[in-house]
RNA sequence: GGGGGAAUGUCCCGAGCGGCAAAGGGGGCGGACUGUAAAUCCGCUGCGUAAGCUUCGUAGGUUCGAGUCCUACUUCCCCCA
């Protein structure tokens, strides 16, 4: 059986909304098919978040190596990019190694990055993004959208003045490299999982079941102390722009540390965000990305190995 | 026992000069998405494709017209006893 599924698949992709058991099922099947365990979370990258960011304990990874958990400090602003490349490799060394690559994670784009590439785009030097965040900090949303246009017509046509974060990231690009967002996406980086065989499933989760796990999930967190995690993330006094800043209930966390809402609406308000961020991967996985099977958690484990003798 | 206040769109909170299918928010649902993606943004949320139909605790009344005014009743809250 394990050798079976091991010659028909060069990796097993794992998706689904938050809470849908993702984990769990990823090390079953690394532990039958002699694999490894690889994250797509942007958020359990971070070393500073492990309660928070419902990264698997010891116990929970059941012996079985995983890789691209904790592995990046609270303090770097981590994106597709870099994971992207952390996953080529440790795609690479699996399969060197003779394992399974097994991807768990639920960030969208870090999956199409994988499947389908990412183009390529010049790093914008820091005194760019600084210029443009000074920039976007004078002038009001539609300001700066007029802005975008004035230099990426097509671009700025593109996006909603209140998106603010990718009017920015538009105007990061043209300042810095002269040409348009849209010029780069004809020339990509090959994701490391473009063309090969892969079972990719999707933990199509009962929605009133997720919510009672999401509520469930974060009330139990806090008993495993997250809030202690955030006190420490809170003392490091990063920027709130970075990324870990803004992981489900930090924010709210924060606000309480400060003397802002009480404990209970900054659970109340991690919980919303998780329940909220649940019902826009079904978006995503529904639209931006094909080919995927969408089954019940339940059956996650047979959808791949088959149904047991 | 006396006095005062409140009941709003079949999830919740909540605004509402007599012209209102009824502000706003939450929640829910749908959608967008290429380097901050657990972020950011957009739309829908009484029924109906539409003309239109049916709503504001209940029953009456005043009025061209009532969620808005009057009467009674029901429930809840507060104060005095």
């Amino acid at each position: 059986m394990s050798r079976a599924t091991l010659e028909k698949f060069d990796a097993i992709v794992i998706a689904g909304p938050t809470a849908s058991g993702k984990s769990a099922a990823a090390v079953v099947l690394a532990r039958a098919l002699n694999g490894v365990v690889i994250n797509a979370d942007s958020m359990q990258v971070y070393r500073d978040l492990h309660v928070l960011t419902a990264r698997p304990t010891p116990e929970e990874e059941g012996g079985i190596p995983h890789h691209l958990f904790g592995h990046v400090d609270g303090a770097v602003n981590y994106s597709v990019g870099y994971y992207l490349k952390d996953a080529t490799a440790a795609i690479a060394d699996a399969w060197q190694a003779g394992k399974l690559p097994v991807i768990a994670g639920g960030t969208g784009l870090y999956f199409k990055a994988l499947v389908e590439g990412l183009s390529d785009i010049p790093p914008v030097p820091e005194e760019v993004r600084a210029a443009v965040r000074a920039l976007a900090e004078t002038l009001s949303a539609e300001a700066l959208h007029a802005h975008l246009a004035v230099r990426d017509a097509a671009g700025a046509a593109r996006l909603n003045p209140a998106d603010s974060p990718r009017v920015q990231r538009a105007l990061e690009v043209v300042e810095a490299t002269g040409k348009s967002l849209a010029s780069f996406h004809d020339n990509r980086t090959p994701g490391p999982l473009v063309g090969k065989r892969l079972k990719k499933l999707f933990l199509d989760a009962d929605r009133d079941l997720l919510r009672s796990r999401i509520n469930a999930r974060f009330e139990k967190m806090m008993a495993e102390g997250a809030l202690d995690e955030v006190r420490a993330l809170h003392a490091r006094r990063l920027d709130p722009l970075l990324p870990v800043m803004r992981a489900h209930g930090v924010p709210g966390l924060i606000d309480y540390l400060e003397g802002r809402v009480s404990l209970e609406d900054a659970i109340t308000r991690g919980q919303a965000d998780t329940r909220r961020y649940a019902k826009r991967q079904f978006t995503w996985f529904r639209h931006q990305l094909e080919g995927w099977d969408w089954v019940k958690p339940a059956d996650a484990v047979e959808a791949v190995l088959g149904r047991p003798a």
